[in-house]
DNA sequence: AGGCGTAATGTAAGCGGTTACATTCGTCAA
DNA sequence: TTGACGAATGTAACCGCTTACATTACGCCT
């Protein structure tokens, strides 16, 4: 009741003392509580609960060699996409004893490589890291991390522990697929942030073209800037001018293709007859905007959560054989292009 | 050099060995450099880079009952406009010592209240915690935290201790004012997800109508929901049956802008003529829209870095005497209110 | 030359838990 | 009744670092 003492610093030493029994009973009743007799365990977990203890995860982590912190790397904060997959992993680490550490790589693999560094020497209960691009020296640690470490938004075929995600190429070729399933001849490519996971994507686009035969012409419009709706709305209008011929694009985001859909409109193009636009990820407001955005969903929170379970699991030995669990995408088709 | 052994858990004690001093002088050295002497101190920087030494924050915040963490509770994970906050949080931690730890609420008061007295329990070097709607108990700890407590997003008259933001109260009211202004007489409001600060600014809203002597009429659509691009697109279809009127609203978001400009030009309303749109935040596509959305722009990413630095300077007690940091906000028109 | 002050470094006691090992206690078989 | 054994609990070392205090070394003054 009284839980108000946090600063006080209510320690383990306190609840012993309340009880009458040794710290190496609070900790165990604590950790493993079935090697103590129920009686006592009660008894702690009734002082436990009126002094307010908590306990202090630094002199856990100290004390036990291992922390209770799932580090969590991702190459940036504002892109919607991570947060979805954020939400998967706090929503999956609630109600365990596990905290979230987050680091942020800004899609620098050598500040992703120092921030692994960084993390692992919090002997973290485990590591989720984005991608497969790690620089050599990364690979490196954390091949040998000590913990579980999953790899999350990719499949491929050597992860260095266990891996969850889709295949960013074999999605693109859907689309693309998609596009000229639909009759669109003349497709084009509308990229930003060309890392190397959008040019996966690009790949794809690139041979699902060239497998139906089609040229690409001047339609791969491409900038390393960051995604935005607003660069959505430039690539297009760089794009028609160059390429006019164009008759649907695909485009590395959401974003990109709400603003190239904005610029479409304004050029009086129209959709889908004019142009067909294909997103990325299917964000919620793909659904919602006029005309609906065609865009290939993704299960981004499910990949959150996933990443928690198989560290959960491999924390617990409870591990399936499964080295890489791979979640699929889904084209989902709307009035961008010709849908409904 | 040889960074690879962060396995091997190079410690101080290694350090201190190499170099031939004891612990303490090593300790000393990065704690505070200035009483060790140069030579020494060299010689103990060249084995830290030469064994890659790394130290144990676990270790670190247990000795000194205090660790380099800055605790961050915001209500939300997937919301963009904390998405922002937590870039400047990121920006302006890194190259510091700190690191960040963050706890969501859910919007929930009480799971906010049980995140602060976990945080605090890890003796935190600063709290940022969003708004000012904490829980009596929270309100208790955080004003005896221990440490510098930051609250963002809104400024109020009783901080804790320190305050950043601006006020959702005025902003609404200016951004109602806009749209009087701009000939609008029937307004409407959108909002979802009432908490206590969308509150604020639907009180905003009703005030200014009122000042102007402007009936509110069936005109206020609300719900508790979170907001969502297709959520707007609903609310505006409810407005507009309810109260055919209406020639403007005022959304408590810029992603129920959207969704109310595209549920418009479902209704072949035309904006701004027969309807007026403004948004609250101004995120980037709202300039990038057909047509351009006015909208209230926030100061979220200088919140976020302004929240670091905040704490930065009271822990090395170079802190002003203002308690509160006002941002401001700015209304900024575009075509969707007759702008350009 | 002896004494003293100061700067630089070392010593060792924690910080709050965990855990291997030791001890105690009750139970049951002989 | 006694001894053995397993279950429950206690003892104490240790995790890697910080820091108050003790010690040493050195230069300077009288």
């Amino acid at each position: 009741m009284n839980k108000n003492n946090v600063n006080k610093s209510v320690t383990m030493r306190d609840v012993a003392d309340h009880v009458g029994v040794s710290v190496a009973t609070v900790s165990r009743t604590l950790r493993n509580p079935e090697v103590v007799s129920p009686a006592v365990r009660d008894k702690i977990a009734a002082a436990i609960e009126s002094l307010g203890y908590l306990p202090d995860p630094a002199a856990r982590a100290l004390a036990s060699t291992r922390s209770d912190i799932i580090g969590v790397i991702l190459p940036s904060v504002s892109n919607n996409v991570f947060a979805d997959v954020m939400d998967g992993i706090y929503s999956a680490v609630e109600g365990t004893h596990h905290s979230v550490q987050l680091g942020y790589s800004r899609y620098a693999p050598l500040s992703e490589e120092n921030l692994i560094r960084v993390f692992l020497r919090q002997r973290p209960a485990g590591l989720i890291v984005a991608g497969i691009d790690q620089t050599e020296a990364a690979q490196a640690l954390l091949r040998e991390a000590g913990c579980p470490v999953v790899q999350i938004m990719e499949t491929g075929s050597t992860p260095y522990d266990r891996m969850i995600g889709f295949s960013h190429y074999d999605a693109a070729r859907a689309a693309t697929a998609h596009l000229i399933a639909q009759g669109y001849r003349r497709p084009g490519f509308l990229g930003a942030r060309m890392d190397p996971r959008t040019q996966r994507r690009l790949h794809g686009f690139r041979d699902e073209l060239r497998a139906h035969g089609i040229e690409e012409g001047k339609r791969i419009q491409t900038t390393t800037r960051p995604s935005s709706v607003t660069l959505g709305s430039h690539l297009l209008a760089q794009l028609m001018d160059l390429a006019p011929e164009t008759d649907a694009i695909f485009c590395i985001n959401d974003d990109l293709a709400l603003g190239a859909m904005f610029e479409a409109q304004r050029r009086n193009l129209r959709i889908p007859d004019d142009l067909g636009i294909c997103g990325f990820n299917d964000m919620e407001m793909m659904a919602a905007a006029e005309p609906s955005i065609s865009s290939v969903r993704t299960f981004r929170r499910e990949m959150g959560e996933g990443a928690v379970q198989l560290i959960l699991d491999a924390l617990s030995g409870s591990a399936t054989q499964e080295k890489i669990v791979d979640l699929g995408f889904q084209v989902i088709q709307r009035r961008s292009t010709r849908g409904h």
